[in-house]
RNA sequence: GGCCCGUUGGUCAAGCGGUCAAGACACCGCCCUUUCACGGCGGUAACAGCAGUUCGAUUCUGCUACGGGUCACCA
């Protein structure tokens, strides 16, 4: 056995089967021509970030588009930054937004698909075996220095304005014997693997991005962590061994790794596999300052998924404006096709932009908006529910209740061609039922009328008010009652003449309206009268009076 | 700082050598209307700057400015 051989077992024990042996086990997917296998790839250092769930949203609908595959591989590496739950947080995330997988990590126990284990701490042996085999090839070799060795190395590139990193002359293990690392090996010493990188910075690499173009860069020469002290692999490593091994076509992620993709390309190719293609999809910006940058975890509220189940918002807003943003053209298909599935819209990557969007609230709100004037009211209600449940109890125990009030609530002017836009949210509801549950405790009557007129309008409409009438009944009454009072039933007949009358019909609602519902502005009062029943109604005339 | 990428109205964004430079959100006005909302109609508002290529540049090239990303035993 050569020393190297003789390395290569001490370094890896763990290793029984070569890298040809992966190649059977995981073979090509049969899939149609076309079809496109990307996945979602998350680390678990937190809750699930808008950012991922729209990587996540773009990968899917790319799986969706061209009947691929979509699957999700949990990437907990750093056990460093590893958070209790995280895994579990963006799972639960993605189930609620509609985003299936295909296969991959499931939970702590359940996992589907041919191509797993789909949890890389599940994977070590894999990626020691391909570390193995690049130790043998002389691609790869164990460096023993050390942090401090490393970070005194940087300073002395920057002093001397220099490239950091490891790389040329300042790769000092890279020419270590086997034998001395045998040595130091078994002296104790810690060592992480590197690459052997061929790479010369003078030559330049290109490649095809689908979404940012044709990029050229230079090549990497940096001998890159493959496996860290305590053997697990780096990000890249990881990378370029499961994405081969589950045969991924199309990587889509984050545009933070385009700068990392000739280390990824060089991995790929001294790997021995195939690359796959690549698209780098631009972070979703916030407005700081008059600047644009990054949404970011620790300063925005709304870069957290959570944030928007716990204002309410429906999942389904938030992944129609996610595609608006993703591809333009996504709302035009949504008018032409309002019942599809988002599943069915034609996405593709090309129509991505290239440069980052500013998350925009606004636009938010009037895609929810518009997401749920089209529900139904059982519909309604029933989600409102369940939001307030949870983060609103007071709400709830208003709505629960009298549940067929709360849908009559939520059915008032809905359905038809023209339904109300009132709510972008959940949490927008208890401003909007508010007057439902409580007799008006201010009484912002119109600032054309005297008080003497608002209390003989109020007078004249308790008298012939009926819990009976339809609408257009009810307005008529409204009417029939003007010209005793020295209003005008008619409002065009007012504006032609004004000094003749006090006010119109319309002003004669709106006191009614001011007395029952302490607001000037409202759905239709007839139904909220039916809904309010006969005696809150004249209670709360009589409390205006 | 090196290396990448980007820059069309307040925001998102069509455009891919010849357009009066789409559309959506927001804003404003008008109409409809018993209030509000919905809806309809209309309006304000943009090609970062400078060179070059071209008969002609928002579209191609270069430079400048600004913005973003990245330079870890984090992903």
């Amino acid at each position: 056995m050569t020393a190297l051989e003789q390395l290569a077992e001490l370094l890896f024990p763990d290793v029984t089967v070569t890298p040809e042996e992966y190649e059977v086990q995981y073979p090509a997917r049969e899939l149609k021509e076309g079809a496109r296998v990307v996945r979602i790839a998350p680390s678990p250092t937190g809750y699930l970030h808008l950012g991922v769930l729209f990587t996540a949203s773009v990968n899917y609908l790319t799986a969706r588009a061209t009947d691929g595959v979509f699957y999700f591989r949990l990437e907990d590496t750093d056990k460093k930054r590893e958070v209790d739950g995280g895994a579990e947080d963006i799972l639960t995330g993605l189930r609620q937004y509609g985003l299936n997988i295909d296969e991959g990590y499931e939970a702590p126990d359940k996992e589907s698909g041919n191509y797993g284990p789909y949890r890389q701490s599940d994977r070590a042996v894999i990626y020691h075996t391909y570390a193995k085999a690049l130790l043998l090839q002389g691609n790869a070799y164990p460096c023993f220095c050390t942090a401090e060795e490393l970070d005194v190395t940087r300073g002395e590139q920057e002093a001397n304005k220099q490239r950091t990193g490891y790389y040329g002359k300042y790769a000092r293990c890279r020419d270590l014997s086997p034998e001395e690392a045998i040595e130091r090996v078994k002296a104790g010493q810690p060592y992480v693997v590197r690459l052997r990188s061929p790479g010369d910075e003078s030559r330049r690499v290109k490649f095809d991005d689908m979404i940012k173009g044709t990029i050229e860069m230079p090549e990497n020469d940096q001998d890159i962590v493959l496996l860290k002290t305590d053997g697990i692999p780096t990000y890249h490593f990881a990378h370029a061994v499961d994405d081969h091994l589950m045969r991924t076509t199309h990587v889509i992620r984050g545009d933070e790794w385009i700068a990392s993709v000739p280390v990824h390309l060089q991995l790929f190719r001294m790997l021995g596999f195939r690359a796959p293609k690549y698209a780098h999809v631009s972070p979703i910006m916030k407005e700081d300052d008059g600047g644009k940058r990054k949404l970011s975890k620790r300063k925005d509220p709304e870069a957290a998924v959570h944030y928007y189940t716990e204002q309410g918002y429906p999942a389904d807003s938030v992944m129609e404006y996610l595609l608006t943003i993703a591809n333009s053209d996504y709302e035009e298909w949504r008018r032409c096709h309002p019942d599809e599935p988002r599943s069915a819209f034609p996405f593709n990557l090309k129509k991505m932009s290239v440069s980052g969007a500013l998350f925009d609230l606004n636009k938010l709100n009037d895609v929810s908006k518009n997401v749920i004037a089209v529900m139904d009211a059982v519909s309604v209600t029933e989600q409102v529910l369940t939001w307030a449940q949870q983060y609103d109890p007071a709400l709830y125990e208003k709505l629960i209740a009298d549940r067929s009030m709360a849908e009559g609530i939520f059915s008032i002017d809905r359905g038809g061609n023209k339904p109300r836009k009132d709510l972008a949210k959940w949490s927008d509801v208890p401003a909007y039922v508010d007057y439902f549950f409580r007799a008006p405790t201010e009484y912002p009557w119109p600032e054309n009328l005297q008080k003497g007129d608002i209390r003989a309008i109020l007078n004249a409409y308790a008298a012939v008010y009926d819990p009976t009438q339809d609408k257009q009944e009810w307005f008529n009454t409204i009417k029939a009652l003007c010209p005793a009072l020295g209003f005008c039933p008619e409002v065009k007949e007012y504006k032609k003449n004004p000094d003749a009358y006090k006010g119109h019909a319309g002003d004669v609602s709106t006191v009614i309206r001011v007395a029952i519902t302490g607001r000037r502005n409202t759905p239709d009062l007839c139904s909220i009268m039916q809904l309010l029943g006969k005696q809150t109604v004249l209670d709360r005339l009589n409390a205006a009076l």
